[in-house]
DNA sequence: CCCTGACCTTGACCTAGGTCAATATCGCCA
DNA sequence: TGGCGATATTGACCTAGGTCAAGGTCAGGG
């Protein structure tokens, strides 16, 4: 009897939680994807480089954040997206699309699938499948509502909307309380904004008490209904606690 | 001998451009989705209501341009992809997710899958199950891409870069011209400008030579390399080329 | 425990592009 | 073909947030 999974499998996030992709695997499948696959480490700032994705282009999460970065060469730096346990990346469809640098945003342990067992897999067993299907369209459709957030939304608005991506994403059961698990200027980077401005953006929230800062990777939410509708791009309640503007603008008409 | 096609797939590209889905199912697979599934016809600007899709959350776009759209209630409008032939949605995982409406830009013809059918022909039909793929991971890529544009891009190389969108997208062989499929207005929504700045942007393009607008839904590039900087944020091209700004301003200070 | 460098915050100022208003042009239907 | 409503363009002006510069704060190493 041979039951067992890996002994390093047993202390990956990618098996030990129900919803991920490897618990859905029988023993003999998960055998199989272990010997042909490899966990790796990667300190934060490091980089996935391209040479090695080609060979391995299906990541999964295990801790830790990775994002997807692009920088235009006069320094601008984007970050388009980032992953969580549990995500899985499949790099193949990139292909000649000028994508940007995968890079771990802290510590990140990630697992390399060999792409042959992993397409096996998919083929054969479709709770598998539909994990990884899910994988991809949660990446989807987080990008397409984070494309709606940056194309029309002010910077207090996207920053409210980002408190509610952590806080869908993120595991623990405390809804009051959120966890920012990237650093101020990451966060910029992926709201399209300048760090300042990103401080500015707290400490409005903060005045305004409807968030309060623990500390750089933890909020509390004080007020959720005013945070929700600053996401929601609701202007009333921004002018509503606004200081009405006292100032009176004086037009002059040549008669 | 029943090889013979359903009539109406027959007139569909989902089905006689070779590299889309219906094209790769059997006989037996196409006529079992044909039957389940229903062909419909959506005029410009018509929505696909929710309950509807509810019913049927998958979509194949046969011809026209079908677009994601969501509105702040105060009336900013966002467009956040829009689906050309041959792509296929999946409205299924987007759950709990308010992500908007899904709108027609132009008159579209697409196909309401069975999702039932299409889980079943996933499972068996490799070659299908890989087009269905590649058209999500497509989609997901396309979206991060584009969040980068809108994150850090200023709006001329915005503008650079939808070129290059539509351009990548068209079917055509014809590299010069390309066809810009959606109106003035709605391509502001989709960059997060303002109808005036993508006029202004156009313009400012045409000026400099680098492309040529013939009508409002073609243009023919004139410069490409130039095109190609500016898309990707260089941002010597656009100082170089633009005149030297002679215009002297005076600070008055009171001493 | 202190030192150092990276990160974050704050304030002052400035500019890209949003806003408003006035045409011009398009595309559809009679 | 002509007329009309919707769409696009242009110009003048203004503001959200970018930029720059100056501290402040924190975490990790000796």
């Amino acid at each position: 009897m041979k039951s067992k999974a890996p002994e390093q499998c047993q202390l990956c996030s990618l098996y030990y939680e129900a919803e991920n992709f490897c618990a859905k695997l029988s023993g003999r499948e998960l055998d199989e994807l272990h010997a042909r696959s490899r966990l790796v480490s990667i300190k934060r700032g490091q980089m996935l480089n391209d040479d090695v994705l080609e060979r391995w282009p299906i990541l999964a999460i295990d801790s830790g954040v990775l994002c997807l970065r692009n920088l235009l060469h006069d320094g601008r730096r984007t970050i388009a997206a980032f992953f969580l346990r549990g995500d899985i990346l499949d790099m193949r469809a990139a292909e000649n699309r000028r994508l940007g640098d995968l890079m771990a945003l802290s510590p990140v342990s990630l697992c390399r699938l060999s792409p042959e067992v992993f397409d096996r897999i998919l083929s054969v067993n479709p709770r598998a499948r539909t994990v990884a299907w899910k994988s991809l369209s949660g990446q989807a459709y987080r990008a397409l509502s984070h494309a709606s957030d940056l194309a029309k939304k002010q910077a207090l608005e996207k920053l409210a909307s980002f408190v509610f991506e952590c806080r869908r994403r993120q595991k623990g059961l405390n809804r009051e309380h959120v966890e920012i698990p990237i650093r101020r200027r990451d966060l910029a980077e992926y709201l399209g904004m300048q760090p300042e401005t990103v401080s500015r953006c707290f400490r409005d929230l903060e005045e305004r008490a409807i968030i309060k800062v623990s500390d750089l990777s933890v909020i509390r939410i004080l007020d959720l209904p005013a945070l929700r509708r600053i996401a929601n791009g609701d202007r009333e309640i921004q002018n509503l606690i606004q200081v009405p503007d006292p100032v009176f603008k004086i037009v002059t008409k040549e008669a």
